[in-house]
DNA sequence: TCGTAAGCTGTGGTCAGACCACATGGCCTG
DNA sequence: CAGGCCATGTGGTCTGACCACAGCTTACGA
């Protein structure tokens, strides 16, 4: 007997891709949901009829897009485990993609402004429309505009870590994961660049301050519903921040 | 006492990130561009001090990404050969967060819709200020509506597909590369319900003459330069047939 | 001389088996 | 009854061995 079959139709999907499309199935299937085990390794080899290396192969690559968490040890939480987390994956991708010039850093500041605008437009909005029982709650985002508040004692690099942090939980109360992701990965993608340009600043005590200024008007713009003013404002933040570190060609 | 080694320091990351990061350095630092060859599994290996099982894990991570493309037998095109084509990654990562209900596909949905917007305002400006010697040409777009329009030799599936293209070759001519790549993942990522809910239609001829129309006022309202136009017929073409198909829930 | 066919070489693709570190949980001992 | 020990099962890794494949080299024959 050999040891593959010469009857049957030869499957020539690569042994990973097997992997992958099984568990795919199974997730589009409800079979698998978020908090689920995967089957062992070992299992998995044996049931698909692949070997353990290609299994593992398939698992890496959901790991890195974030759909599993993988823990070694025994008990509940070892094993693999979906989490369907998708900002992990997606600033991988993008990061990668920006390193291997897949990507155009000024396509990836484009989209971001697209993103931005999107998301204080959907805050304004739902801001203007919000009942007075309950009310749009910006308390998250606006913890960190105190916390960028601590003249001299932010470093630079912390407070652009905190503008991230506050650009990403606006996307977040949006409510929009896909979009908080896709921001997550893009502010990701370029966190170097945006470091790298802080020393082309004239001052950066005035760009900071700048900075902080327009975060306390964006959140104004939102609570009072004024979706246009607020994509100004987002506009103009992050255009402005860019231009002023030569972060993007102005040949453009 | 530790365990951990206390003179040397230990490297906590698991063998394949060290793969991982070392060609990620290597894109970053432009000692790899796209065309490039990676060194050999067994080289990479062999030069990393890991064994070629972790080389693979890594390098099957950077296939599913889209940076590269591996091919089997020697010669030229043997080898992983760096590509940086980022749609079919924005595809695998949406498609399986999907499936793995870490994105809804209420917001994949809302997310296309502020992307097709950003799209048609640019096409639309970048029209109005086109030279008359260099006019903007929605050539490829057009051809795909041609198409569309051979009436009662195009399939559901087939038009579906059609109109998926159209989508794209917009946002590709807008040049925007992040995201192109990005309609094209949301794209996918949804195209399993789409179809499946053509059924739900009350007429498909209908449907599909109300797509037909409106594609061909999209690109009317681009030719014209007419941006707010373009945007809202964009609008209604998305929102309009998602809620003919009971796609999304109404409830929202 | 030239063309063709054979085989050589190096590539990714896959598998099997062997360890290791680790975390748990039950068992055994005091 | 309490505490520590170890059996068990998990992912993480490495090694070595094949295979299929594609290009290149070589040798053979017309």
């Amino acid at each position: 007997m050999t040891v593959v079959d010469t009857h049957a139709a030869v499957d020539s999907r690569r042994a990973w891709e097997v992997v992958l499309q099984h568990i795919e199935a199974d997730l589009l299937a409800g079979r698998l949901v978020p908090g689920d085990h995967l089957p062992a390794e070992r299992a998995l080899s044996s049931e698909l009829g692949v070997g353990r290396s290609s299994v593992r192969e398939a698992l890496r690559v959901l790991e890195v897009l974030g759909l599993i968490r993988t823990q070694t040890g025994s008990g509940p939480q070892s094993g693999a485990i979906i989490v369907a987390r998708p900002s992990g994956g997606m600033s991988s991708l993008m990061r990668l993609q920006v390193a291997a010039q897949g990507f155009d850093v000024r396509d990836v500041v484009k989209t971001r402004l697209v993103l931005e605008a999107a998301v204080v437009t959907e805050l304004a909005e739902a801001s203007a429309t919000a009942l007075e029982s309950a009310p749009l709650d910006l308390g998250d985002a606006v913890r960190l505009l105190d916390a960028m508040d601590a003249d001299g004692q932010v470093s630079e690099a912390e407070f652009l870590t905190l503008d991230a942090a506050f650009h990403l939980a606006l996307a977040d109360l949006s409510g929009n994961t896909v979009i908080a992701s896709m921001m997550a990965g893009l502010r990701n993608s370029i966190e170097s660049y945006v470091l790298a340009g802080v020393p082309n600043l004239r001052s950066w005590a005035e760009t900071s301050g700048r900075l902080r200024h327009e975060h306390r008007a964006i959140v104004a713009a939102i609570e009072s519903g004024d979706a246009e003013s607020a994509r100004d404002v987002v506009n103009a933040h992050i255009t402005g921040y860019y231009a002023e570190t030569n972060f993007i060609s102005t040949s453009e």
